[in-house]
DNA sequence: ACAAAACTTGAGGGCACCCTCGACTTAGCC
DNA sequence: GGCTAAGTCGAGGGTGCCCTCAAGTTTTGT
């Protein structure tokens, strides 16, 4: 997928890296909607430079996520490999949404309509896949209520994305809480 | 409370009145973060007359939302009443997103920094007084787990907020789950 | 019926963000 | 060293929202 299609000249490639960076930080920091001017500043390069190089807002993200997604898998296959469902279950719960927490940026993608990114949304698709299974074992282990389902953990999600914004040091005390709700009776 | 400062001239009168129609309406259905210019457009008076009765949105804040939460009232004292404390407790909280689910402002108002108008603020302090009663019975009742708190509920309120503005079908079903996790083990 | 007071109006200035484009600069090749 | 394609720059035009104020209109008291 590197697609190499054109060498960059070298002060275009020392730039484009530059503004990854800057945009790294910021999403990171302040979410998806910070002003490209911002971007633009802290990467010391003109405004005219960053939408050369990626035309909108979602080629950033393109850009910066997939990696950044690629810890979902990393959280996914250690949940899967257990041998515990329930555990597994509550762990997996636990670790995507400390990595939300991390970032706001992440925060953002998984809460609201995602961008149109292919890789983004394939590695939300892979996230949701990885899921499910989760809580079908879960729910044949007989420990989570037999009626969950993946919709409600996108609702989870969301409303996650919410407490972590407003309240970081509450959201593991509120997750705990629900979890406990979905215990199987 | 009626401050019948000075009278106004008729016209004033009318235009306040189809002011606040206006922007009762646009606050339920879009959210406090409605333009001034569609509330005066909606209320076919211009900008500059909007401004002169409610110089700021707060203004106009101050002046709508009193009503809307006395409805919240309404439901403590109905909760208040209620002899089994966890059957309050429950049907406080479903009433209460219930009537959050119906209003997008008031939605709002909950969710985020409340505006300063003190009514408003005071009517908030009320409900969070009403509900620390309701938890406390409930606790004592041995029915609600001990150690839940009113800042455990206003984390929750933002969390419904958030739920209720992104899938309002599905607040319902949030919120029971949630409320499982609330029992006493 | 008239004047003064009260009210209304909407053009327009400010701001923050979006994005474009023509003039300049520079890397990289001969 | 000089040429050219590639890249950079930032002023500036567009949008949407905020809010003000001088000029015009309406109400009301006499």
């Amino acid at each position: 997928m590197v697609t190499a299609s054109k060498p960059l000249r070298a002060d275009a490639a020392r730039n484009r890296e530059k503004l990854l960076a800057a945009a790294t930080q910021l999403f990171s920091e302040r979410g998806l909607d910070v002003p490209m001017e911002h971007i633009a500043r802290r990467a010391e390069v003109s405004i005219g430079t960053l939408y050369k190089h990626f035309p909108t807002r979602e080629d950033l993200v393109a850009a910066i996520f997939p990696e950044r997604l690629a810890a979902l898998d990393v959280i996914s296959e250690k949940a899967l490999a257990d041998q515990d469902p329930w555990h597994a279950f509550v762990v997996y719960l636990e670790d995507v949404y400390a990595l939300q927490a991390e970032d706001r940026g992440l925060n953002d993608i998984l809460a609201r309509d995602l961008p149109n990114a292919p890789e983004v949304v394939s590695a939300c698709h892979r996230g949701a896949g990885h899921s499910e299974i989760l809580i079908m074992r879960a729910i044949e282990s007989g420990t989570l209520r037999a009626d969950y389902t993946i919709t409600d953990m996108a609702t989870l999600t969301r409303a996650m994305a919410q407490v972590i914004r407003d309240s970081p040091g509450e959201w593991r005390r509120f997750l705990s809480i629900y979890v406990e709700g979905l215990r199987a009776p």
